[in-house]
DNA sequence: TATGAATGAGGCTTCATTCAT
DNA sequence: TATGAATGAAGCCTCATTCAT
């Protein structure tokens, strides 16, 4: 599908690539204009749409191809023998901070993509959404050492409940980071921050 | 502001917050066209860029318009003697209920816009948040008997991830339900689901 | 459907009228370019689709202007009465070429058009056309006086061949015009021709 | 002039002629692709520019090689002392049929180009036809017993009408079919149906 | 107050053809 | 001979907003 793209010049490929992403976390995939991303990369009109059928192809694949990307990174560094549950959702999060400080505006962009509501590419992204979560929960908590939990708790509660408070944390951050625009964003106190909601649940849901 | 706009014959007013309404509800600010609006409020084109000075105002205008009024209705029905913080969550969720099931439409346009991200209309958006949150957050926690908590939980931050359970409880529902379209929201056992996870939070930070 | 172009001020309906006419005549549906058109018609390109949906619903609504046009034009002076199928003939004949003086590019539209094969508008041409020929083809023959034919002669078959014939004869005609451009179409030489293959038929058909 | 193409690889000129085919006798040449042409030929895009100057070129080789290929096929089989004008023509019909049935596709291409209106190829189009015409319509009707005819008839025009008659009577043929696709086409109810006409002629214009 | 005609920039996409390799 | 990247003009259509009436 996107052989013809991969073969070409990797300068140009990346300039695309990186165009794309730009504009697409900019403002959306609707409202997103290919002659801007064009511009940015500095090449011909027609030659994007040689490589992309359209539009939402461009989009899906810069999705896929920043996704893929930023996995393997992640699951290359990933521990997954750590038993504790909670030193387990630190480590995520210090390679989650590690990651988007080595690929900032990939890891924007998908930030952005993930909740873009566009009906043109929200089908195809919900499917993407739902398979990434399917095969990484499960590599993500294997081997976890339940009997720390406190008796009785409904565990696939706890975690559905801090997977939408990191979700709302994260939100919130980033919502804060571009009401002040120019200012980069404090990655470490971001982080150190989300380490306060982990403790918080470790001491709620711990013996 | 307004003013003008608030003299016009009701009916017709009626006619173009609801139109608005619904098309910015279907879709977003950037994509709602003033074209649907007003064919759909049956009035001419000019007409509504006399009231209003552009896409933004009306929809500010909309925004405003809807959250005074439900927020109004919401106030009247809202007991604020009741003492258990557990037990006001439920009131709450019982009364956001009823105000959908009363005005559904206007309901689905301010969680939509709530969550709109075009970048003409979220700063304006965010201070409104901002300001509704800042404004409501006391007055419906006022009152609550803190010493019915565990002793030494941060309960700032159990509002705070609670907030965002929900939150991200209603987006997923609201997923789900697109998924199905045709098929009405069971907002009944939406609301009841709800409840188990009141009733977790309960269990878990009550003495 | 078009009640609001209808309202427009004539002067103007009529250059879009005649600039749409003229360049579907000259490239057909496909190939027509709403550019030329509104350059043509001295109006701004927004303001074509003010009126007409898209392309396809410009091009039906000329059809069906320039149609219904010509044939009350056709109708008023036809007279019904003629006994003898030839001479009705050679009336619809000399009807034709009067109008085609009167109205010579919307003539050479409607011939276009009548055999443009562009998928986006075959399907409503076809309609169209079939309606003609339904509600005209009885109008066209009726009261004529069938003791004239030779006996045992299928007059359903002669009739199919005739209209053939002058289908035919039409379509060289204006491929030969086409050749030689910049000469203008001498019509009385194309009728009298006409008259001479009418007068054949008679010969061969009539006792 | 076209050389070059006649010494490629066979299979190639066959799949390249082939898609040529197909895709002008689908659309039309205007709306034909030769992005469409070089990927079901499959070869690069380059190549077909390699061996046909432009477009044109190609559509008018195609043109002359499907006709010359049909045109000998034709000729072979034709039996040119049959002296009977109504005969022969029921010959040529048949054989007509044999050659549909032989090749298709090329007979389809060749068909619809044969009315393809587009101002870039109708030119030479319109001098290859009417070169077809004028060396094929000797050798179709030398020979032939005119003293069958009636006295005194014009047989040009006769020959003229008949021409027309069955243009005619394919065209609308061919318009039923397309209106119902998947059926596919009864050829021998076709060329029945054409005999019918032919001995209707005869009656007609024969002692 | 009310109309709806008018604007023209910008949206995405397709196209035949060229050219460096 | 063969590739397919590259071009950029042109295609149709939508849009928020303005303005004369």
């Amino acid at each position: 599908m996107f052989a013809k793209f991969l073969n070409l010049n990797p300068d140009k490929q990346t300039r695309i690539i990186n165009a794309a992403m730009k504009e697409f976390a900019q403002k959306g995939f609707d409202n997103a204009s290919t002659n801007e991303i064009v511009k940015e990369a500095e090449i011909a009109k027609g030659l994007l749409f040689h490589y992309f059928k359209n539009k939402q192809q461009l989009f899906l694949f810069a999705y896929d191809y920043g996704s893929e990307l930023i996995l393997n990174d992640f699951y290359q560094k990933f521990d997954a023998t750590e038993p504790d549950f909670f030193a387990r959702l630190r480590q995520i999060s210090r390679l989650k901070l590690e990651i988007l400080q080595q690929f900032p505006d990939m890891f924007h962009f998908l930030e952005v993509a993930y909740i873009d509501t566009s009906k043109v590419v929200s089908d195809e992204l919900e499917q993407r959404k739902q398979q990434l979560i399917d095969s990484n929960l499960g590599k993500l908590f294997k081997g976890i050492d339940l009997s720390l939990f406190k008796d009785g708790v409904d565990i696939t509660r706890i975690i559905q409940i801090m997977m939408w408070t990191f979700e709302g944390y994260n939100r919130d951050a980033l919502k804060k980071a571009k009401l002040t625009p120019g200012v980069p964003i404090n990655y470490e106190s971001f982080f150190a921050e989300a380490a306060a909601y982990i403790e918080f649940f470790k001491t709620s849901f711990y013996k």
